[in-house]
DNA sequence: TGTCAGGTAACAATCATTGTGTGTTAGCCT
DNA sequence: AGGCTAACACACAATGATTGTTACCTGACA
């Protein structure tokens, strides 16, 4: 993703406006590697304009990711992350226990559809996903306690709780 | 999965009570091959039995999930797919229009992490989802009514509409 | 057949996300 | 600088998917 100052002209030579909301949100997004939610960003940028709303914080991202400057990312973690990382090609390691997620950048690109496995679909590059466990988690395997301690810092709460999703269980 | 006698006698053997309700989702599931929704799964229970409520489905699915006889998706179309195919590895192909999901039997076990890459996660077999368009899809390239059509059939209705997330756009 | 653990269903709650309406403003023109 | 206007931002409330709660009901076994 773009510098918030390259943002700000792109914006600007596409014809939309370039508001404070806005440019919070791309200095949010630059640089973060935490595959945020909505609600992360949301809560960071309310850190520095506390006016700003929720429903902006959707918008915006959802711009961006119509110009191409995020990828929008939906791992059955029970909400949407965005993804700043757009110029190299990666894949992704998703924790089942806290939910946290994880650039993996490794080439996969021997993986092709083989010849009648296509049910007539065209399809473009696939998506890989290892889902496992996070350093954090191995390391409190026990506890219940401080699982969530780390989950409240900067990731979906709860996982595999009320009103949440369960993860893509494919047979794994 | 399972034939639905055979789940009957499983249901037993742990104990489990074997009410019509749940016979009569063995039954839709059986054979389905169209990863349906828990919505389809209701809809299809219904034309049986009238009076069975969706929160019945979901318990009963999870139930299933639990057991290990059908598996549990998210490939980011709005809502969780079941998947009774869970005697063979296999991966997923997704309609990025109508939502549409098919099973790809494709041996990708040469997929592993590489060394380093795994930033200290410990994981499993990876998933692998092709997005693109389905031949249904292919077809009626042009209009939005037919679309529609063979959506209400058996699928999530109106991907990328109101109060639908967007399905997962890696950088494709 | 009676008992009872466990299953059902009506109801309402919850979460993530988005539509709506109204006041505000960035960007441009003069 | 002042004004115009489409585009924004925000408060509010709705929506779809999913699950908790509670009170009633029923299958399975004695």
């Amino acid at each position: 993703m773009r510098t918030p100052a390259e943002l700000a002209a792109l914006y600007r030579s596409q014809g939309r406006k370039v508001t404070p909301q806005r440019q919070c949100i791309f200095r949010v997004l630059h640089g973060d590697e935490t595959h945020p939610s909505a609600e992360v960003v949301y809560e960071s940028a309310r850190r520095e304009m506390e006016t700003i709303s929720l429903k902006t914080v959707y918008q915006t991202l959802h711009e961006l990711a119509e110009l191409g400057e995020i990828a929008v990312l939906d791992v059955g973690t029970g909400s949407i992350r965005f993804d700043p990382n757009v110029d190299t090609v990666h894949h992704h390691l998703v924790c089942r226990s806290c939910g946290r997620v994880r650039d993996l950048v490794a080439d996969f690109s021997g993986l092709e559809l083989p010849d009648g496995a296509g049910h007539g679909f065209e399809v473009g590059a696939p998506e890989v996903v290892f889902r496992g466990r996070c350093p954090a988690c191995i390391a409190d395997a026990d506890g219940d306690q401080r699982r969530k301690q780390h989950q409240q810092v900067n990731f979906d709460p709860q996982i595999s709780t009320n009103h949440q999703r369960r993860g893509a269980l494919c047979p794994s």
